[in-house]
RNA sequence: GCGGCCAUGGUGAAACGGUUAUCACACCAGUUUGUGGUACUGGUAUUACGGGUUCGAUUCCCGUUGGCCGCC
């Protein structure tokens, strides 16, 4: 299922067999929330280079639900994307989005946000909607502890989570892979704990949960490289939910095989954007070896790119494309001045072209990391 | 030329003889990390000019300048 190609010290390159094909690694996937990324249709994706989409089981329960799911055929068919499919499990959206609810050792209860229905959670329900999903990598249901958690919290949620992953593994669709979920806060000692539990029981991949919640950053730093030499070495490693590009850059180099975040999209969305700062092939070989190096966050990101907003007053005019150094095609084409106008006058297109920015960003960088292990 | 109306941040408006002149947009700075669909939090900046009445004027009066409307 999961092979490493080659090595640069602790950075892996490898390749990820799923039902709907390969993926080389590491790789980044953009987020489909509900089914879509936002402005962008199947075939925008694929262009844009994504071999992997992450969906939402928290969002498709809601609506079109697990039997209308199961009536649409599941998620690729009903999107049009051939290619892989992960979800989350809905732990995460209870502990961000859900105002109202109960944790007890079973499962979790909240109202939907939409309708206020009162819906139960627990790790059989999320593995039954997962399947009805027909996700290619299914996430065990966990529990998330806030950044500035207590240790009781912390441990409390991780020992949780390793219970609810026995759960998960003993009724999940065995034709779909699962990952385990490491938590335990900013402990080593829990994060050991949580790791050796998940592997007595046994996944198709562990991903690291419960950071970029809001704890310090040379926290997840720490954590993360600390699990990078304690996960096998034969399975892919997730980060959930990071990050920024230095921060991405840097996990590669521990030995992170996968990623996801909202980040270029929802920045887009805003107006911001990540934007190269020289050629990505050279910018890429230099933070990634400042990151070998063991650079903080600000020096691996000094000259891989700059974060601009386009909306700012001396883009007015600026008549220079939106990114000279991007692949992305309507980077290269469309101005700053023209993106900024699409924006200041409410015009769609105006977060379709940075989303597809955005992303291709990212998509890039993977790609560029992807060369130099 | 005569008569009438008007002049408040960069823009468009609000207010009142009495605390620190309000709002929107714009502008500036920051925030966003397993997505509740274009968000949030801060900040800069204004009574056209000159004089008068008054304890106190952005408000009332006179003049200047500028604008709009009507008339010859």
């Amino acid at each position: 299922m999961f092979r490493v190609k080659s090595k640069n010290n602790l950075a892996r390159h490898g390749r990820l067999e799923t039902a709907h094909g390969a993926i080389e690694t590491p790789f980044f996937m953009p987020i489909a929330t509900r089914g879509a990324v936002k402005t962008m249709s199947s075939e925008d994706v694929r262009d844009l280079g994504a071999q992997i989409v992450l969906s939402n089981t928290y969002h498709l329960l809601l609506r079109p639900g697990s039997e209308g799911m199961k009536k649409l055929g599941g998620l690729h068919e009903f999107m049009h994307w051939g290619k892989p499919i992960l979800t989350d499990s809905g732990g995460y959206q209870v502990f961000s989005l859900a105002k109202i609810n109960a944790t007890d050792d079973d499962g979790v209860s909240f109202q939907s946000h939409i309708d206020g229905t009162r819906i139960r959670l627990t790790p059989e329900g999320s593995m039954a909607m997962q399947a009805a999903i027909g996700s290619d990598i299914i996430m065990q249901f966990d529990d998330v502890a806030a950044g500035d958690s207590s240790r009781e919290r912390y441990q409390e949620a991780m020992e949780r989570s390793l219970g609810w992953a026995r759960r998960c593994k003993d009724s999940y669709d065995q034709k779909q892979q699962i990952f385990g979920i490491v938590q335990g806060g900013t402990h080593e000692d829990l994060r050991r704990q949580s790791a050796e539990g998940l592997m007595d029981i046994g996944f198709d991949g562990y991903a690291i949960g419960g950071l970029s919640v809001g704890e310090k950053r040379e926290d997840a730093f720490r954590i993360t490289k600390f699990l990078g030499s304690t996960l096998p070495e034969d399975k892919p490693r997730y980060f959930m939910g990071g990050g920024m590009p230095e921060e991405i850059v840097y996990y590669v180099s521990v030995g992170v095989d996968m990623f996801d975040c909202v980040l270029p999209t929802r920045n887009a969305r805003h107006g911001t954007l990540f934007v190269w700062k020289q050629d990505p092939k050279e910018a890429v070989r230099h933070a990634f070896q400042l990151a070998q190096e063991g650079a903080n966050d600000a020096m691996i990101a000094e000259n891989l790119y700059q974060s601009i907003s386009i909306t700012k007053e001396p883009y007015a005019f600026d008549l220079s494309p939106i990114d000279q150094f991007s692949d992305v095609v309507s980077s290269k084409t469309y101005t700053k001045a023209y993106l900024r106008h699409l924006f200041k006058t409410d015009e769609m297109l105006g977060l379709r072209l940075a989303t597809m920015q955005n992303l291709g960003f990212y998509l890039r960088l993977m790609k560029e990391l992807r060369r130099v292990i």
